[in-house]
RNA sequence: GCGCCCGUAGCUCAGCGGAUCAGAGUAUUGGCCUCCGAAGCCAAGGGUCGUGGGUUCGAAUCCCGCCGGGCGCGCCA
């Protein structure tokens, strides 16, 4: 199982959210191409203070406040969104003053307005969890109770303490605050239980190195509980946060979510294929500056198009050749014996080893390296020798290393979610 | 202050289970379309791999200190 997005319902998708959207599509991607049977899963924390937040946000904005009115909620969400969100509210009925409907109602909009977002890149989930189910359908308690019957709590100060010491983190946490509710950690380590409960083995979460700190957290919880769960469990892929930057000016205010740059803005702005490619092409941990001017550049700049134009190329050979790709599949190759056809072919060959090793340290970056790789060989290729030449056995030697190579570039871009244009 | 992550050509970044690893793209400069798409190709200049030690026959790659940047240190998620 692959868990990535995980947004919590209370605005909507940001920049950080789509490099998790693209690293994670593309993780499981990779591991299903080794073989693996793989679940994509959304955790919606749709319980808790931000949530609370949220509903009074919307209501303040149904009652006519604004985030700068006295009577503003203190950690209220100010962006224009809350209007939006309000406006439709009341319109549908809604009583301005009833917190829980405006809850629900908010809750659900942006719920719908975060899949629109994501369908639009691309990315689709099996399962999503909600947070307030590992409360209803008494989870929750259960690990609640089992942290206890474990002997590694203690009470302190009026609220239940687990010793996660014990299990590497710097210091213990709260399991009950005082005021007798549970803090988020509980149904972390209650989700993660099903998790495994369910048979998932192998977990992969993608957050943001931001919740770093979680990381041990929850393994500790689980480890508490005895449950026989292996102490690396779940697997971590953590990413750094992304700057935006638009004409050599860092962007941060977005018109819709007020304090950043959404994933709808990305792409309104560069294209779902080139904000895919880009987010995935740099290593997880490494701090990443999207360049708008760049990913928008319809030009010899943009490293998108110079992979999604060697696919195109490849193509329109094949056309003009007109023939049946398939019926190149055992066509002699003896004549492919020019240095630049061996470093192709040698390149083709390193496909596999490269969606392995990438699987393995769950690093996609990897595969938009080598693609680019790839494509700027074939283009060299391409520029040097003519594919379409007189003598049949050298054609038909040349159009099958084509074809070959116009299956890898299609078949690593699938993996990234990025489109291989016939034409362009 | 403590913890985690990062610091490689002007810029954006690969390489980091040690020994053609000093790279790619971009930017700059100079070439290539009567011929399969020039969103392309060819070539040149550009870095003591943050810094100081250590381990090693050999380190950008491993260890320690320091400097710089990010993130986290809540009975928030």
């Amino acid at each position: 199982m692959v868990e990535f997005v995980s947004a919590n319902p209370t605005g909507p998708l940001h920049v950080g959210h789509g490099r998790q959207a693209a690293l994670g599509d593309a993780i499981a991607a990779l591991l299903e191409a080794q073989g693996h049977t793989v679940t994509r899963e959304f955790y919606y924390n749709d319980a808790g203070a931000q949530i609370h937040n949220l509903a009074l946000s919307v209501r303040a904005r149904a009652q006519g406040l604004k985030p700068e009115d006295a009577g503003w909620p203190a950690d209220g969400y100010r962006g224009e969104y809350i209007e939006e969100i309000a406006r439709d509210f009341t319109a549908g009925g809604g009583k301005a003053a009833d917190l829980e409907a405006a809850r629900r109602f908010a809750v659900a909009a942006l719920r719908k307005e975060q899949d629109a977002d994501l369908q639009a890149f691309g990315v689709k989930f099996d399962v999503y969890t909600l947070e307030s189910s590992l409360y209803t359908d008494g989870r929750v308690d259960k690990v609640v109770k089992a942290l206890v019957a474990s002997g590694k709590t203690y009470e302190q100060e009026g609220a239940l303490w687990l010793r996660t010491t014990d299990y590497g983190d710097d210091k213990d946490r709260v399991v009950r605050k005082s005021d007798g509710s549970y803090t988020y950690f509980v149904p972390d380590v209650a989700y993660h239980v099903t998790k495994w409960e369910r048979g998932f083995r192998k977990v992969v979460n993608v957050q943001g190195t931001d919740h770093h700190s979680t990381v041990t957290r929850v393994r500790a919880g689980l480890q508490a509980l005895g449950l026989g769960i292996p102490a690396g469990y779940p697997d971590y892929v953590l990413h750094s946060l992304v700057k935006v930057v638009r004409g050599g000016e860092e962007v941060k205010i977005s018109k819709r979510a007020g304090s950043y740059v959404t994933v709808r803005d990305l792409v309104e702005w560069v294209g779902r294929d080139a904000v895919r490619f880009f987010l995935v092409s740099r290593r997880a941990d490494a701090d990443f500056v999207f360049d708008v001017d760049l990913a928008r550049a319809q030009t010899d700049e943009n490293p998108v198009y110079y992979v999604q134009y060697a696919h195109a190329r490849v193509c329109s050979v094949l056309r003009q050749w007109g023939g049946e790709a398939s019926s190149l599949g055992d066509a002699p190759l003896e004549s492919l014996a020019g240095e630049r056809e061996a470093a192709l072919m040698q390149r083709l060959a390193e496909f596999p080893e490269t969606l392995a090793a990438a699987a393995r340290e769950l690093a996609p970056h990897s595969v938009a390296f080598y693609l680019r790789e790839l494509a700027g060989e074939f283009h060299s290729y391409y520029n040097a020798e003519r594919i379409l030449v007189e003598d049949q056995a050298t054609r038909t030697a040349r159009l099958a290393l084509c074809a070959a190579v116009r299956q890898v570039l299609a078949n690593g871009l699938a993996l990234l979610g990025v489109r291989a244009p016939e034409r362009m």
